[in-house]
DNA sequence: TAGGCCATCTGGTCCT
DNA sequence: AGGACCAGATGGCCTA
């Protein structure tokens, strides 16, 4: 059985698939090949599980032919001693349709196993693309998705207002619905950069951006990467930046034309660099892919947030005095009315005319 | 040790 | 029949 299994064609497709995704990850740090291969080996060990029971239970049936229908004694060996169920009266499972029936369900694990990893790997991106990242203590998959969601609603925010937002109502904001040890960490990386975020003399980058307006570059990506040297864990006696942490706010301003923008381990833009002064910057590095472009439309066609409100407060550790919960600044972010009533038009008209000229 | 997080397996449902 | 998607169950790992 088991040979047959792993000859079988129509078998071979998904084992090679993920065995080519777990080669694939090769290029990524050594925690997470040995991830891959931990999981190449469980899922392996799980199948061959599987299929040794196979094996066992129909020791000396190789030759059988899989179409073969034995109407002798199958079905005693499988039903066992279990009591005979009700209702309507089921096919009889012949040897080879319990062979099939369980490559089927080899089968269906392998698929739900990439289906998984796809998941995860989309996750991952995200998590490069929302502030703070760490490669060596992730955000959780629900957390990372939570803050995408912050994230995304204090941009729309930034962007429909056109204020600049103090960096407390922009913590909270992106805070919102996170857990406490999460709210924590995300406050720290912000605030380890607070008087970056303050001041607006590294806005203006040679002259590119008005400083009457808030700009905002979004690079998470090269924090993620920890290339730039403000974000190298242990240049900081931080403990945030000792596990690698680094918010957006570092490549917002302290990476902005480095060199650093280069790094060879740096995989692409996966969100657009923004401007909150309406217009999104073009100043980007890489080549102005399809993706990139992609992320533009996304952007301008952003409609609004579901109207799920971030349920509960947090009490936010970092000692600013405009910490508590409900305290914004006149330029704060309107929280409380975020979603109800969004005067976007001027805004996306403004976008769409920058980028159809 | 309890709790959180995760990967995986599994059966069900829906769709093609 | 088979694939995609989903949710529940389970066991492993890690941390407070």
């Amino acid at each position: 059985m088991l040979t047959r299994l792993f000859s079988d064609p129509s078998l071979l497709p998904d084992v090679q698939k993920y065995s080519a995704w777990a080669e694939d990850s090769d290029g990524e740090d050594q925690n997470i090949k040995d991830e891959d291969q931990d999981a190449q080996d469980d899922m392996e060990a799980s199948d061959l599980r599987g299929s040794s029971r196979t094996h066992s239970e129909h020791a000396g049936d190789d030759d059988e032919d899989d179409d073969a229908e034995e109407d002798g004694e199958d079905g005693e060996d499988t039903e066992g001693d279990r009591p005979k169920k009700r209702g309507p009266k089921k096919r009889k499972m012949t040897q080879a349709r319990i062979e099939r029936s369980k490559v089927r369900r080899i089968k269906a694990n392998a698929r739900e196993r990439t289906r998984m990893h796809d998941l995860n790997s989309a996750l991952d991106n995200l998590r490069k693309v929302v502030p703070c990242y760490s490669k060596t203590q992730k955000l959780s998959k629900i957390e990372t998705l939570r803050l995408a969601k912050n994230y995304i609603w204090a941009l729309s925010e930034i962007l429909r207002s056109g204020k600049r937002p103090d960096l407390v109502s922009y913590v909270q904001t992106l805070c919102k619905g996170l857990s406490q040890p999460t709210t924590n960490l995300v406050a720290g990386c912000l605030q380890l950069n607070s008087r970056n975020f303050l001041t607006e003399q590294q806005c203006q980058d040679g002259g590119r951006y008005s400083s009457g307006s808030f700009s905002m570059h979004s690079y998470p990506y090269q924090c993620a990467r920890l290339s730039s040297p403000h974000c190298q864990p242990g240049s900081n006696s931080h403990p945030l930046r000792t596990h690698g942490y680094c918010s957006a706010y570092d490549s917002l301003y302290g990476g902005s034309g480095s060199p650093e923008y280069n790094s060879p381990e740096y995989e692409g833009p996966l969100s657009p660099p923004l401007c909150i002064n309406g217009n999104f910057s073009l100043k980007h590095q890489g080549s102005g892919s399809p993706e990139n472009e992609k992320g533009y439309h996304y952007s301008m066609h952003y409609s609004g947030l579901p109207g799920s409100r971030p349920a509960g407060s947090h009490n936010l550790v970092f000692g600013s005095s405009g910490a508590r919960s409900g305290i914004h600044s006149e330029n704060g972010l309107p929280y409380h009315d975020m979603h109800l009533h969004h005067e976007r038009a001027p805004v996306y008209d403004e976008l769409n005319a920058f980028f159809h000229n």
